[in-house]
RNA sequence: UGGAUGCUAGCUCAAUUGGAAGAGCGCCUGCCUCUCAAGCAGGAGGUUGUGAGUUCAAGUCUCAUGCAUCCAACCA
């Protein structure tokens, strides 16, 4: 029917990629494949001064660790290339020179201060100084400037921005696919530069001219864009370029109060905003769902969440389910909260279906007193806890008493566990326990629970002891389940130890 | 200040072309149990930002207003 889609990730390398970022790039991934389509990474580097070293490298690692890696880009399936802005910059001047050529752009001479004059004076009398139709002629450009004074600029190697002629008195008719038609009076946009005097272009010439030599279907983006639109769209139209459809994502908010969700909310309220770990070339490190325990499925199915849902009922969406479930018909127009216990939720939910001696491995590298353990029993005693875990880092807490005895006792645990017959029902324990030759969890349960319910003692006055004295608190997994894997002789230490406490 | 976009439960979001306001998370209660979670079941929670208008009928359309955000760079 249509062309084939065609989007892109257009991140600019100023820093790590922020958790919206991310957000923007799977939205664009999931939309490319559920159209067969191509999803494309592009580096918006035409600002050099804001360039960081190592920023692409972690855009890269945080769409690879999400597992939604680009099919072109840098380095890769290079069939548009380049991908980088900086390799492509002897492209753009052709396209802003036929704007100058067909009237549609206008060389401007004036400097930065003299701007910026402009804009201090306009805002002590309370104006906004906008560069357009109504005072172009007053400033310095060719424009205003005759043809001869012009060129003599240009041939005296004048400074120079190349910027759009913005039309006077028409009316836009825009379309974006999530939020509907939008109309635009031009009379209150301004003459945006194109071309910048350096010799690269901006954002809006260098996108345009991008995505329509890399045959964007497509363009999704962020909702920070949105007022550009119409510039945009006027620059296919001078071109004489079919112009992709646009798609504008909502922001994401703060969890808590209003605004953006940025840095700082993450470092206040303990939460990462960056998908991986960043050390910036100041040193300074910010937190990465990676490092802190999350799991890539559960921080790619919270994220599809932020500004879409599949109209049903179903929350838990792995990413082929995304894939098939996710339109942009159902990206909704509000901005998205950004919830922290939402995506703990979906992390304890993902934890589930990790494979015990994937997580023990992960256990044992993150805990020096598991080095000589076998990984095998860690995968076991990983196994009976899991179910209340939602980061690896929780399974120290959970599972402790596997590996080393309880040195105290819980005290309002002792209080409520403790009683004057409690040192005679642990000594009978004891004994039943040396009695018992097949050490497993049935046997276990069938002699003890049969000995308890045989003599009417009642579960509680042994069963809750019998928790204190291998866990040191009223905590954990079945008791039965945790005899066995500490096995008889230890049970046996256990019971000794609390026994004389009492 | 100007323009754009948005506003439905505490939070994330639903609600064919206008046609009885719903789910999940969180919270509370119960069940389960040797404990804490998890799990299961139930419950509370809303004048759809506010005010008008059009209509037999408005969350949905129109206008006004409030608040929030984005843009208003030779940043992206």
């Amino acid at each position: 029917m249509s062309k084939p889609v065609r989007v892109r990730f257009a991140p600019s390398p100023t820093g790590p990629l922020h958790i919206g970022g991310v957000r923007t790039a799977l939205f664009n991934y999931l939309f490319a494949k559920k159209h067969n389509g191509t999803f494309i990474l592009r580096i918006e580097d035409t600002d050099q001064n804001r360039y960081v070293e190592g920023a692409e490298d972690y855009i890269v690692e945080s769409l690879n660790w999400c597992n939604i890696p680009f099919d072109e880009g840098p380095g890769k399936n290079e069939k548009f290339g380049p991908y980088r802005q900086s390799e492509r910059k002897h492209l753009y001047k052709q396209y802003a020179d036929e704007l100058i050529a067909s009237g549609n752009a206008y060389y401007a001479f004036d400097t930065a201060e003299a701007l910026d004059a402009e804009r201090k004076q306009h805002e002590a009398n309370k104006e906004t100084f906008i560069y357009n139709w109504h005072n172009r002629l007053n400033l310095n450009n060719s424009l205003s400037l005759s043809k001869e004074e012009t060129q003599a600029k240009l041939d005296n190697g004048d400074d120079y921005v190349i910027r759009f002629k913005s039309p006077q008195d028409e009316t836009l008719h825009l379309k974006d696919l999530i939020r509907g038609a939008i109309k635009i009076d031009t009379n209150i946009l301004d003459d945006k530069v194109l071309f910048k005097s350096d010799g690269m272009p901006t954002y809006h010439l260098a996108n345009i001219v991008d995505d329509h030599l890399m045959e964007i279907s497509h363009v999704i983006r962020g909702e920070e864009w949105l007022p550009s639109l119409a510039l945009h769209m006027q620059l296919y139209t001078a071109f004489g370029w079919d112009a992709p459809e646009f798609a504008h994502l909502p922001l994401i908010l703060k969890p808590t109060g209003k605004g953006k969700l940025s840095k700082r909310d993450g470092d206040k309220l303990g939460f990462p905003v960056f998908p991986l770990e960043y050390t910036s070339p100041d040193g300074d490190i910010s937190k990465g769902y990676k490092e802190e325990g999350y799991f890539a499925d559960a921080v790619v199915n919270f994220l599809s969440f932020l500004g879409w849902n599949p109209g049903t009922e179903q929350e838990l969406f792995n990413l082929d389910e995304l894939i098939s479930a996710f339109d942009l018909d159902r990206v909704n127009k509000a901005g998205a909260r950004f919830d922290p216990d939402k995506i703990k939720w979906f992390n304890h939910h993902y934890m589930q279906e990790q494979n015990n001696d994937d997580l023990a491995t992960t256990f044992q590298d993150n805990h020096s007193e598991l080095n000589d353990i076998d990984v095998n029993y860690i995968a076991m005693c990983v196994g009976l806890v899991k179910e209340r875990a939602t980061f690896v880092s929780d399974f120290w807490g959970l599972t402790k008493f596997f590996f080393i005895a309880p040195e105290n006792y819980d005290e309002k645990a002792s209080k409520k566990a403790f009683k004057d017959e409690t040192k005679d029902l642990m000594t009978k324990l004891i004994s039943i326990v040396s009695n018992i030759s097949d050490f497993d969890v049935e046997t276990l349960q069938k002699e003890i629970k049969g000995w308890i319910t045989g003599n009417d003692i009642g579960f509680g006055k042994v069963m809750m002891p019998l928790r204190l004295a291998l866990v040191g608190a009223l905590q954990g997994p079945d008791v039965f389940d945790i005899m066995y894997m500490i096995g008889k002789n230890e049970t046996i230490k256990r019971l000794e130890k609390v026994i004389s406490v009492l």
